[in-house]
DNA sequence: ATCGTCAAATGGTTTGACCTTTTTTGTGCT
DNA sequence: AGCACAAAAAAGGTCAAACCATTTGACGAT
């Protein structure tokens, strides 16, 4: 807090000299998302870059090698192979989040109020905006879900295909990104508990039909509504095995 | 669907072979989350690795990039620099948002959303939790804000920063990471819009408070309710300039 | 004490070669 | 003509051995 305690202000900022890779892939970023190159495209090969830029081979790998993490390309090899643009998907934010909570130690409970947090405003949008095709796929998967009852792996697997294709009705890209970057790390967290029983299974894929049913009615609040009682009764069975039956509406 | 378009059925899954820098990424992940390391520990030098490893220097580096956009380390230059473990950040996280964002060309009305989807629950936290630290740092901050009310960027700041402290008082890094995350990308959005005025600003100190009051008595309902109120007046500004009043509670 | 100079340790960069994978092309046998 | 197999070509993947640049510590001169 004091003015003095130091010999000087410091008038420079710090000085950062910029890494050749970084700057190689800060401009290719920046053409990528700029949108001169379409997903799909071709970026030179490493070869031409290396003669383009009067960089070394390692140098233009590096800067390609963020970019890959990044999601904004994929290498081919072979003849005809070379660098592909692509845009960041859905499974590199998931790779990203994931990482995330394990490294930061994120808590279950968390994980868990994060879907609370998402499923009921992706609910309701569902119910606003989803097309035929969007209720087309709930459907299928409502009905693979409750053929699955039996087999507690698939049906948690089925389990997360459904509520991401709620998501997906909902139209909203990035919401529906980053609960499908938890949903992995939601399942891993519950479907190993002991509460997973066959009854549950049954009541699982109830809550779905009456969420389905106000998705396809266009009914927001009930969708937001029936959605944040099916979530919140995973937090309960979290906490407290005995009230099982908080699952039905 | 069919059994038998394809001339034989697989048997065999596609064979990947795995590219060396991959697997040396893969390891050293590997060992960071599972906390064999802690945040800041040092890993061995470049030419260590490469000695430990038979691999070539190019790889461990291309290895090293791949872990370095992921957050996990850090690299320092110089003699006792090297290569340090960190934990992926927010500042992370949000890089990689921005680009999901502009890579996928996410609409405002959709990272609006996104808001309106996060904050009330934070929000809600926030007052369920806040320790005195937490509340010691918004009343700063709302001061700040009110005071920089006569500068636009400033005062754009400073209450990006506000709604982010709101969000670190929830206690949940997840979904304050999504929150920091969008919101750089909602304000350049927003701030620019010529909506934008000092009366506007006046009303926006006045709702924290608000916000700011119930979250010191404890009150998560009113919180939630608060801040709902306040980041929708934000999405019907984007819509229709003359229902600015909303913005007051 | 302060300033310069040098040495050491580390990541950053280059060069140039060779390996591996994939596709295309050619060629020779039937 | 057509097929099979070999060879070439084009791309990324890998290696090796330097050298450059930055930072810090040590030491000495002022």
């Amino acid at each position: 807090m004091s003015d003095t305690e130091r010999g000087s202000e410091p008038m420079l900022g710090r000085i950062s000299v910029q890494k050749s890779y970084e700057v190689l892939a800060d401009r290719l970023r920046q053409t990528i998302l700029d949108g001169t190159l379409e997903e799909g495209a071709r970026l030179p090969t490493e070869r031409e870059l290396v003669s383009q830029t009067g960089l070394s081979r390692g140098s233009v790998r590096e800067a390609l090698r963020k970019l890959e993490v990044e999601g904004l390309i994929k290498t081919k090899l072979g003849r005809l192979g070379g660098i592909i643009v692509s845009r960041p998907g859905n499974d590199a934010m998931a790779h990203f989040v994931t990482q995330f909570v394990r490294g930061r130690r994120i808590s279950i409970r968390s994980l868990q109020e994060a879907r609370e947090a998402l499923e009921p405003p992706l609910a309701r949008m569902a119910a606003e905006r989803r097309t035929e095709g969007d209720l087309q796929r709930l459907r299928e998967l409502s009905e693979e879900l409750a053929g699955a009852v039996a087999d507690r792996e698939q049906f948690a697997a089925i389990n997360i295909d459904w509520h991401n294709a709620v998501a997906a009705a909902g139209s909203n890209d990035l919401l529906a990104a980053f609960l499908y970057s938890i949903s992995y790390d939601v399942a891993v967290s519950t479907v190993v508990e002991e509460y997973d029983t066959l009854e549950l299974r049954h009541a699982v894929v109830g809550a779905h039909t009456r969420i389905m049913a106000a998705i396809e009615a266009g009914d927001g609040t009930a969708a937001y509504r029936r959605m944040e009682r099916h979530v919140k009764a995973s937090r309960a069975l979290t906490k407290a095995r005995e009230e099982s039956d908080l699952l039905i509406e």
